[in-house]
DNA sequence: CGAGTTTCTGTGAACGTGCACAGAGTACGA
DNA sequence: TCGTACTCTGTGCACGTTCACAGAAACTCG
């Protein structure tokens, strides 16, 4: 039956053995550079495995060294939710960077809906991959469960309170939001609100903290909506009920960008003009900050950086190195453009 | 300690066997749901699957089988471009899901400088892979000739002028400018123009002519003009040069989102109100499209299906059928909002 | 009751690689 | 000269699985 034609056959070891009249262990040799081999020989195989086109098995290599040479990208996150967040495109990108430098694969899985966990556990512990970087893993995942059971090398980016002693990386939120507020107020804002969201991850509650932190006295509840997620609509909605709740109101701390684009959107239809009536800062610099008219002053967060710093941390572990305590937080900087 | 790490020994088939008192054989077919096994032997392995934590090992499997159940997901985008475009995310979805579906893993690969070339080439004819899903491949891309010379399963998203008969998914980009030019003319404008952009990809030209399609007769190559990429600012140097060309102008049709934010940026600064004194729509239905002001009327691009498309076209490759000729174009949608 | 069929099970060979080990050749110093 | 180190090469085994085959048991039918 010639069914698959296209199934060729592909040269192993053995081949280029043959065509350079020399073993199959020295021409291992030389594939993984080891020493121990004669020049003569060397160049002979290097001819070689150019003539007969081999290329090292992948799968015959993972089998007898018993790791595959791949660490998991896990996204827990619904599909609509993937496409908006702003920083999983760079935590992606940076975690690749940092993975390909090493000579590892990156093997993607987007976890949507919890029927999926079966699949997750069985390719965590199915040798497909060495380790594991996780995003936006929530309280009570599973898959914290799994990666702790399985004692895999992972890292998390960002940190669900019930982590443990799982390392991770992630920015200082509540420090970033103290010190937005901060220069949101040195700009002469005198009634300054915060439209808070997600408040069930710890990003959402520290950049709350930070928030008030910040104010000091000054904080007013009444000031704080919140809302349940890091969304556009979301942002108008909350931007509306503190605009009930104080007219007076002229600056605003938005939990994200896509809140802050969406408060502003209320504002306008509100009449106000920003930033000259009300002052607006946002949370990520991701896209929304400079599609937004007025362009948002907010803080950068270095999404690549997150992501390389999580493969990192995961190499490293695969080097047998033991994970830094306490999880790694990256420094970031406040963008200041014409919102505020 | 009673918790040994499980990381060290795993169990595998031959512990399964044991545990149920029968042979490799017996637990293999129970493994892949063959036929010919007692109901008693299959309970009693199953239990012991159970008992041992017994996973399949992956690397073995591909070794025997000769293919590794994974798909290559390559995208061909400097890092910065592969943030901005709105559709990579959406496609990347779509493909992961029609993947997960049949149970084959994503393996993501982000070519960013020409120095990858030889780790692809490596990666695709390494037997990482059985397939790959291609994305924003270019005129005289490598890639296209790797693919080629190797006989990989593959689809591109987007189409290449130099694919050959590769196949590929994508949208009609002629009947969709068509369309959405029809009903900007429908709206009373009477003096039309466009941003062409990126003329030297297929999808610029096509929108183009498809624009022309539309204005038949009244079509007037003065109200052209063409801007080299997709972006914002080439769109407000564009708005500005047919402004200055016709100031009576009262439509515009934008080859995107982006360029189409850009065009109003400079109506904007002309004093121009959109839609009132001018129309204007755009394509690809991005973020763009929603943070603008006015929102702005465009053309949908069906971002997740062109992925999912991509995958099932690779997966049909995989059973043996042969690829659709000459392509699979997906219908797009026309999304009227407020800017015409 | 014997022959043929169907159902079920076990066994030995691959698949392509890395590694331990053994052995051959060479260089060097005592 | 011999012994000893060092350099280089080839061979057998293991990794965990699937598959083809052989054989055993049960069942069917003339």
């Amino acid at each position: 039956m010639a069914t698959v034609p296209s199934r060729r056959k592909r040269a192993t070891i053995l081949d280029v053995a043959v065509e350079a009249g020399v073993s199959r262990g020295t021409v291992s040799r030389v594939v993984n550079g080891e020493p121990y081999v004669s020049s003569q020989a060397r160049t002979a195989i290097e001819a070689a495995i150019e003539r007969v086109g081999y290329v090292p098995n992948s799968a015959a290599r993972s089998l007898v060294m018993q790791r595959s040479q791949a660490v998991g990208f896990l996204v827990h996150e619904p599909h609509s939710l993937f496409l908006e967040d702003p920083n999983i495109g760079g935590i992606l990108l940076g975690a690749n960077t940092a993975l390909s430098r090493a000579d590892y694969q990156m093997f993607c899985l987007i976890i949507d809906s919890a029927r999926d966990n079966d699949r997750v556990a069985r390719y965590l512990s199915g040798g497909f991959v060495d380790g594991a970087v996780i995003v936006s893993a929530r309280e009570h995942d599973p898959l914290t469960r799994i990666v702790e059971k399985l004692g895999l090398p992972a890292a998390f980016v960002g940190h669900p309170p019930d982590l443990g002693q799982l390392p991770f990386v992630g920015i200082d939120n509540r420090a970033s939001a103290r010190a937005i507020t901060q220069r949101l107020k040195a700009t002469g804002r005198r009634r300054i609100g915060m439209i808070a969201a997600a408040l069930d991850r710890d990003s959402g509650a520290d950049r709350l903290a930070g928030f008030q932190d910040a104010l000091g006295a000054a904080f007013d509840p009444v000031l704080v909506v919140s809302v349940p997620l890091y969304a556009y609509a979301a942002g108008a909605a909350g931007m509306r009920e503190l605009l009930e709740r104080d007219p007076a109101i002229d600056g605003v701390f938005a939990a994200s960008d896509a809140v802050a684009a969406g408060a502003l959107e209320a504002l306008r239809d509100a009449g106000r003009r920003v930033p000259d009536d009300v002052g607006i800062v946002g949370f990520d610099d991701s896209a929304w900050a400079v599609q937004s008219q007025p362009r948002l002053s907010t803080v950068h967060q270095p999404a690549a950086g997150l992501g390389e710093a999580a493969a990192e941390s995961v190499l490293s572990q695969l080097r047998g190195e033991s994970p830094q305590l306490g999880g790694i937080l990256l420094p970031t900087s406040i963008v200041w453009r014409d919102s505020a």
